[in-house]
DNA sequence: TGCGATGTTATCAT
DNA sequence: GATGATAACATCGC
């Protein structure tokens, strides 16, 4: 579920609480041990400990804590949480917990245990997943546009690669081709340069928004102390599958495109 | 009761 | 290389 918005809110919700905190160690609960994905928690427990926050981050999706002489990092995939809090001792759903020299402590909460915890010493491991940021400086219309011409992807699995550009998951995809107007299954060479342009402007105006608003909860994003996003009601079209088009009053369908669930308004985007 | 769908992504087969 | 299916998992709703 968390996308760029919910990432970006996640983690400037994180930043106060965490700011100059010093790792005493990591626990593992309940034995979810695929949800550590470069090392045994055991060996990450031990590479972390005794090392103090020196800055929280974003790369894509992914949630990095820079370490003094290292890197840890959190992918939320669909469920997860990093919470301060957990009521009653419970660790059901807690997958893993950094347990600070203060005695407080971040849970990393995941009921599907999709979500992942790794150690690096090298960002090499993520920037060969994670392509160009949107929101960064090196997303310009010109770059945009000359990538999208060398591929001949349909153009809503080409957002939703991480490789291609980062960040957007199934929400944002489907509401940045309705705000310009582009049907998802168009070949991404073959876009005319106007909705390029639009695309490209959609997707950094959107993000903003969304982040502002501190990202869309549809079922299951929360940040902290049960917090959602409000983002969701300046949806227009993802989940309003047979609801009027808000620009043309057609009733949005929906389809399957890369096995992914897909909103869109087949008058108004062509 | 049972089945399919759910916002993600790495991996494997074709 | 591109594309598609699958697995990882729990819950909800029809």
């Amino acid at each position: 579920m968390p996308e760029l918005p919910e990432v970006e809110t996640v983690i400037r919700y994180l930043q106060p609480y965490l700011a100059s905190k010093t790792i005493l160690k990591l626990l593992h609960h309940n034995d979810y041990s695929n949800v550590f994905s470069s090392h045994s928690p055991k060996e990450i427990s031990r590479s972390v400990q005794g090392q103090t926050i020196q800055k929280i981050w974003r790369r894509g999706k992914y949630i990095v804590f820079t370490l003094e002489c290292g890197y840890l990092y959190f992918h939320l995939r669909m469920t997860g949480q990093l919470v301060t809090t957990i009521e009653n001792q419970n660790h059901k759903y807690i997958t893993a917990e950094l347990f600070f020299s203060d005695k407080t402590s971040l849970y990393f909460k995941d009921y599907r245990k999709f979500g992942r915890i790794g150690y690096t010493q090298s960002l090499s491991c993520i920037n060969q997943l994670v392509g160009v940021e949107p929101l960064g400086s090196w997303f310009t219309m010109p770059r945009f546009q000359k990538e999208l011409k060398k591929r001949k992807w349909q153009i809503k699995p080409l957002l939703l690669d991480q490789s291609f550009i980062c960040g957007l998951g199934n929400i944002y995809v489907d509401e940045c081709l309705w705000r310009s107007c582009i049907h998802p299954q168009t070949t991404s060479n073959k876009l005319q340069s106007k909705n390029v342009e639009m695309l490209y402007q959609s997707i950094v105006t959107i993000l903003r928004e969304a982040i502002s608003l501190n990202g869309t909860t549809i079922i299951n994003f929360q940040y902290g102390e049960n917090n959602v996003g409000n983002f969701k009601q300046f949806l227009k079209v993802y989940a309003r599958e047979r609801l009027p088009c808000f620009r043309c009053k057609n009733k949005i369908k929906k389809v399957f495109i890369g096995q992914r669930g897909t909103y869109f308004c087949n008058i108004c985007q062509r």
